[in-house]
DNA sequence: CATGCATATTGATATATGTCATTATCTTTG
DNA sequence: CAAAGATAATGACATATATCAATATGCATG
């Protein structure tokens, strides 16, 4: 991991799409632009972990990462994938100050770094600002409630759908899509062991719901996807 | 249930126990005591139904409430008991202003309702009540991550063994306790079938690890109970 | 190109968990 | 107090899912 601090992008180069930061003045946006680290990640490398401290406010600008929840037994729960333009940012930077989550890049990435106490002053400075985080915050919180649902209420099939149906709309917007995901990140994804994961893939290829070809997937037949996600 | 506003009763009584608000100025807690509304619900009343408008934010001042999340099949996750004195606000408030969970009493409880707009209005002019909003939110999610991890990688004893020192420590904070809880509440805490939560019960008690009479649980082996919430 | 290592796949089997039917217990109500 | 309705408990059984072992496939490395 190389750290390139100030390069030639700036804040203001992101902000056309990263909304939150739409609310903040040329001024604000200078202060971060000042002490934001530009740090590149190669696929697989960790960015974070969870239990280390949580020091900073980051922000995807390339590439794509997943965020996982350490369990037990050397079970890990995937809760989110995230991608450019997207923040990544933990519940523990108003708590204890910890990751509550580990974040790996799972291709070659690149995002900035922005300092929690920067961040804590320009909340306490900007309602509107404030207000756009607690937007970002909850809308977590909402997304998280679905999964919480999809993988205590659904069967496999479900769960897998959902999966499907997550990386095709919101991670890789594209149909066929190629993913550097492994099997068993489908099944931290969906809560169940690989094998479980890989036989229901089996079975919806069968069915022709989907065409699989290693890492590339195509739906193929979403209204019978979408059925499976709703029937459970 | 039965509306009574303004009663004797005033913000700054509860302010005590109820740390968010004690961030307010008199001033402030004026204008929420003027336009807070109080109620009253029986046992088994619903006091806001998922998917209606977020209209207000809550703070229980008497009795318990239970959030759950309505999913497939009937099916209710129950994702936390609310005690005294708590409140209860749903990422809906600045989403989409509408609820994500219901809310229902399981004793006869009390609890004030304060206008969305106004706790809005405060929460952008008094950046220390603001914080302090936000480390509720943060401290909600983190607890949600644990009851994440216990249902999705739990098998049933040790989910079981987690609602068991929830209700202790957190809920009721008393052992021996006596719960208004059904075993299918306990059953929807966990994630499990009403009968599977009956059954580890029976388990726990032959082994000697809690006692049960009726509605009365009393955890008589605190280490081997948190042996099997660990091990899972 | 051969070798080794990681990942993916498959099948057989064990286990956890849900479902259904039945009985028991408790609570309410007339 | 009896009857009825809810809730709880139990057992038999079906099914979903995990585990384990074996094999296959892809991919990097020398």
């Amino acid at each position: 991991m190389s750290i390139i601090s100030k390069n030639n992008n700036s804040c203001s180069h992101c902000n056309g799409k990263a909304d939150i930061f739409s609310c903040l003045c040329p001024t604000e946006l200078d202060q971060i632009d000042a002490k934001r680290i530009e740090v590149y990640f190669k696929a697989g490398e960790l960015i974070f972990k969870q239990g280390t401290p949580n020091l900073h406010f980051l922000c995807l600008t390339k590439g794509k990462v997943k965020l996982y929840i350490e369990g037990y037994n050397e079970k890990n729960l995937i809760i989110g994938i995230v991608k450019p333009i997207e923040y990544i940012f933990g519940p523990g930077i108003y708590v204890d100050n910890i990751h509550h989550y580990s974040a790996m890049a799972i291709e070659d990435s690149q995002a900035c770094l922005v300092d929690i106490d920067l961040f804590k002053k320009l909340m306490r400075e900007n309602s509107d600002f404030m207000e756009e985080f607690i937007r970002k915050v909850s809308l977590l919180s909402i997304i998280n409630f679905e999964q919480f649902i999809s993988l205590t209420q659904k069967q496999m099939p479900g769960r897998i759908a959902d999966v499907l149906l997550y990386l095709r709309d919101k991670v890789y917007e594209a149909n066929p899509f190629r993913t550097t995901l492994s099997r068993q990140d489908l099944a931290d994804m969906s809560g169940m062991s690989k094998e479980s994961a890989i036989r229901i893939l089996r079975e919806f290829k069968d069915e022709g719901i989907i065409q699989v070809n290693g890492n590339e997937f195509e739906i193929l037949n979403s209204e019978h996807l979408s059925k499976i996600s709703q029937t459970g």
